[in-house]
DNA sequence: TTTTATTTTCAATAGTTTTTGAAAATTCAA
DNA sequence: TTGAATTTTCAAAAACTATTGAAAATAAAA
């Protein structure tokens, strides 16, 4: 059996490369993991010391996930530092990562593609033809994954999956 | 009504930034954005000059799209040069960036917290209980969400649209 | 109030990724 | 073959992003 420590500091690793691949920042995706894998609340100094990372990476990491809503703060008493905890619940989570995410980068693209199509429309040349069932085409199936998604996700966790059983039929 | 070249400059600004924000290098979107928007086959020196990017860029940013299969060379008979083209069907190039990504990049991950999950299964402390909890839900979710993307994708485009609608149901 | 603990900010620094462009390699026609 | 056209490579430079750490701000206790 592997030694836990070892475990959850690969788990940390493997999720802040993750993040990185996919455009979040590998110390906020380690402060989620670290927070994921830990049992206790945990103030930024234990966090800074576990990662070994600096008071305002520590901090900024820290207020970025609990703006996403995916990590709490939690007050203990007779203790001035403010500690901090992940929700524990994946599908809650991943949800409001997803959410978030969409509403930021995906929302205005597809507003601008909606935007493009309309405005080439009109065009009557054959390029204008063929630009615009392009970008039609690419607005269209945008559309589609989004409500799929929508389908899923505004949906509390056990309707999820079976949703799921209803789409492998 | 917008101007054609004006709308296309739109896109392929819209693309680079979109794919930036995911982890797409910011030439690699644009070559593929501009190849979506041209009717004609283009040589590497007409993408150089109409992104005004230089010939090494052009030439990597090229050959990757061509390695994912999205984008085709085109030979043109008396001419030297090599042509490209982008593959216009959206569902096929979305399918081969998500089936691309995804083993790339997802499932070295699933495999490292299936190995986790395993690991740690054994651990019989409420410490170790609890974060094999964490990465097993993890997992599950992963591996169900997997399972939709299966479904979807390995389909014909036809079935795609079928598919959506019974899960809108 | 004053003191002390804690959090936040942000300019400077470090680190990473992208892009350039010229040289090397390749391809193909003469 | 040779040589011109074209593609590929890759070290160096530029651009971008992340991180540090000390100073400023804030909050709580004395």
């Amino acid at each position: 059996m592997m030694e836990l420590q070892e475990a959850k500091q690969q788990f940390i690793d493997t999720w802040g490369a993750l993040g990185s691949e996919w455009g979040i920042n590998k110390s906020v995706a380690q402060v989620h993991a670290l927070l994921l894998s830990a049992s206790n609340p945990m103030a930024t100094d234990e966090i800074m010391e576990k990662l070994v990372i600096s008071r305002g990476n520590a901090n900024m990491s820290i207020r970025q996930l609990v703006d996403y809503g995916i990590v709490y703060k939690k007050h203990i008493a007779g203790d001035r530092k403010e500690y901090f905890v992940a929700e524990k619940d994946v599908l809650k989570w991943a949800m409001k990562i997803a959410v978030m995410r969409k509403q930021k980068e995906l929302d205005p693209v597809m507003d601008i593609l909606r935007e493009i199509s309309k405005n080439t429309e009109k065009d009557k040349t054959d390029e204008g033809k063929e630009f615009h069932k392009t970008v039609k085409d690419i607005q269209v199936l945008t559309d589609q994954l989004e409500t799929i998604a929508n389908k899923l996700f505004n949906t509390s966790g056990g309707d999820f999956l079976l949703k799921l059983v209803k789409l492998m039929i």
